[in-house]
DNA sequence: GTACTACCGTAGAGATGTCTATGGTTGACT
DNA sequence: AGTCAACCATAGACATCTCTACGGTAGTAC
């Protein structure tokens, strides 16, 4: 089953952020409990000993990635939506692509399945998504449906793009046009 | 971190069918690289000397998941909903109501995760999502959509119950009320 | 009571993992 | 040339995991 992992780039030295979107790459591929030091450390061509340097534990390192996705890889999306200026409907379809685009570097799959066994995980898994929702109904309120229904369409849109992520749309083919129709349901 | 796992039931003699549900439970709470033989007989109260006798390796046990999951747990919700006699958009609200209702038994997250590492788990995922999809398109077609329509419309319905399964619906406040929403605009 | 089936426990080898201790190495600055 | 900071490797104690080997037990069958 295993067919090992390879190192993916070797560096003369990494830096603490080296580690840690390393560690992204693990947890998005092989799940919470396949986050070891050691396989990290292989990955970026290095051994256990200099992880120690940049992380007091294991559990030091998981606290960066809890905190380094909720505030950079679901903040700056919305902080993107929020800059464009233009119709509140081509906003929504706007997001919805950088996130597809976006999809081989998301490890909110791994983090869901993470959030069902660790009390932190949890707890930083419930503000993204609330988060998401809470902003999600704001655009599709600015698009012109009153709460209710933005509300609903907002949740749809959330988990229509973490179904998508996780299942590699845009790794198919006419990924563009799946989108758009999406879309198209969405704003309908 | 680590809160350790609890005896949940401690049987005098079990069957491999009892390993293969225990296997399911630590599946959606732990991931994949969770399912370890030590862990599944501590929860089972057994030891691991007994799997061996049930299995003939962890290799033999996972294939009997994936095997599973495949066949009864996406095939029932499938057969009960060609089985339903009734109006064809109340068979699509049947399908989300049952899909939600076993929530806390889908290891559905976990396994899209599993799937990013393993071939095996990669087949199997990709054919019971293109069975959901296939399925589904169908179940729109009957509700009165065209072709493209119906597909996205499917699409939608079984990634947005995906995300509300991984994120516990059932679990919160007035979650019927959220479903009959995702329902009337998925159908309107 | 003997035998057989179905199941379980224990012990242990070997692999893999965490984390500490300690000692390089390399480039920048002086 | 010397020093310091930043970073890395090695070795090893200790824990956890897979899997084998082998012996034990409870129920059923005769």
């Amino acid at each position: 089953m295993e067919s090992g992992m390879a190192v993916i780039e070797k560096k003369e030295k990494a830096s603490r952020e080296d580690w840690l979107l390393a560690t992204l790459d693990v947890l998005r591929e092989r799940g919470i409990e396949g986050v070891k030091v050691v396989a990290i450390a292989r990955r970026l061509g290095l051994t256990s000993g200099s992880f120690y340097w940049h992380f007091k534990n294991l559990k030091d390192l998981l606290d960066a990635v809890l905190t380094y996705w909720e505030e950079a890889l679901t903040g700056h999306i919305i902080e993107d939506a929020i800059k464009f200026e233009g119709p509140a409907k081509e906003r929504i379809r706007l997001l919805m692509q950088q996130v597809i685009r976006e999809d081989a570097s998301r490890p909110d799959g791994a983090i869901a399945v993470w959030a069902k066994s660790d009390a932190d995980a949890a707890l930083s898994y419930k503000r993204a998504m609330d988060r998401r929702f809470e902003f999600s109904a704001w655009l599709f309120e600015q698009a012109g449906f009153g709460p209710q229904d933005a509300e609903i369409r907002g949740r749809m849109m959330v988990m229509t793009l973490m179904g998508e992520t996780t299942n590699g749309l845009k790794n198919s083919d006419g990924w563009e046009g799946i989108l758009d129709r999406h879309w198209r349901v969405l704003v309908a």
